[in-house]
DNA sequence: ATTTTTTACTTGTAAATACAAGTTATAATA
DNA sequence: TATTATAACTTGTATTTACAAGTAAAAAAT
């Protein structure tokens, strides 16, 4: 499954920029090293490079500055929508807390499903699970998940609690997300989304219905989320 | 203002595709011309004819795919959300008319901006509008936006109405959208908010809070925006 | 000391070239 | 006819070379 050495330059220096990002070695506001140090350090041409580069600023690791470098950008776009923005004060995702109300299941696609599926995803059937989303200790995302059954062995035993969905399929599948679309609207929270995100039956409750790409062209990702922005926001950059 | 012979060659290639996607000489599905096509057509080499194609691709105009060519993508997203789906049949914008509530004038800003200022921006003074956006004879969204007075000559005077404040600034000061930020509530509808959008009082109300970033690093947009989202939704790619 | 110029860096643009890899239609084979 | 192999496309990756343009610090002039 693991395969190291087909994946090209400009990708690899990508992950490492990127890790190294991620991991805090290059801090926000920090100076990447310059185009021709990168290619001194890893060998490769200054194009390579820049492509690598490039990436990473359409990702929103980094700012490009003609004269003066690539500048690390604020925290990333944690795929459209996700990362969370208290309006008080910022929250790190240390306090994000993951529940399993309804664990991983295979089950046939819903009749009606809220966006048109492939004759491919309709055989493979669904894997279906629902998750309680805690800030802090209080609900605030009411995550529904739909994966279509499409060469993910074994997922419906995994260990889903307290760790990211996008994480595991990036780790043990090579599945990254590519884009998506999703719809949103203000609803009025019903009795069981009122309940689970501790709410009064029919105060305002953000609901996403987001269908989401990924490297394999055949897979995509859906969820409907029911989020409480009572005390947070939701943050997204585009 | 107008500058023409200083834009480098793939940004005319972008320009031009991206006119032809917008105009419907290419449409959805269509497969655009190979690259070596493109190279001859406009007189390119094709690390330039690719820079382009790659421009379009992130921007959502195109996807690409290897072997086969660079496929016309539907609809690009207007700029992270603005785009309106209806959740029974889609809505061409045509049917989307605007009507000014408060003329655009010069005010001070406010002491508690929803988004912290630059000292530039603090000093320029804040460019004040108000708009109300139906969709078919429906309000749908009730807009209030800021913009820091930034060579930005006789925008107060211009004409609003049933255009686009993106395509305004585009076509008379060259300023494009390069991205933002935004937060996203789901809230009560207000007494005024309810009333502009034929609401109940209490109703839920998608609320919307933006800035975003222009080709002028020091200009950036602001906007709140009140979404009734009973009927449509808020679409989004991302 | 202050201002201006120069210099050395940075990224941006662009060409020419080569081969790898995925896709599709055609031609050869069974 | 159905299958397989080939060929002719497509985009993807990568190198090499050259100069333009923006930035910032050092050097020179005022």
């Amino acid at each position: 499954m693991v395969q190291e050495k087909n994946i090209p330059q400009h990708r690899r220096l990508y992950e490492i920029l990127r890790k190294h990002i991620i991991d805090g070695i290059y801090k926000e506001g920090d100076l990447l090293p310059s185009e021709n140090e990168l290619c001194q350090l890893y060998g490769m041409t200054r194009p390579t490079v820049r492509q690598s580069l490039s990436t990473l600023a359409n990702d929103g690791y980094i700012r490009k500055h003609q004269g003066k470098g690539s500048i690390v950008h604020h925290l990333p776009k944690e795929i459209g929508i996700l990362s969370v923005s208290g309006t008080t004060s910022a929250v790190g995702s240390r306090n994000l807390k993951t529940r399993i109300i309804v664990k991983p299941s295979l089950i046939p696609w819903s009749e009606d499903f809220m966006f048109p599926l492939t004759e491919l995803e309709k055989e493979s059937g669904c894997i279906y699970f629902e998750r309680l989303r805690l800030l802090d200790n209080e609900p605030i995302f009411y995550d529904i998940s739909y994966i279509a059954n499409i060469n993910l062995p074994r997922i419906t035993s995994r260990q889903f609690e307290n760790r990211s969905l996008f994480q595991i399929l990036r780790e043990h599948y090579h599945i990254e997300i590519k884009g998506g679309e999703q719809r949103i609207k203000a609803i009025p929270a019903s009795g069981r989304i009122s309940r689970y995100l501790h709410l009064g039956k029919g105060q305002s409750v953000l609901h996403l219905e987001r269908k989401m790409g990924t490297n394999n062209p055949a897979l995509f990702l859906y969820s409907s989320i029911f989020c409480n922005t009572d005390k947070y926001s939701i943050f997204g950059r585009f």
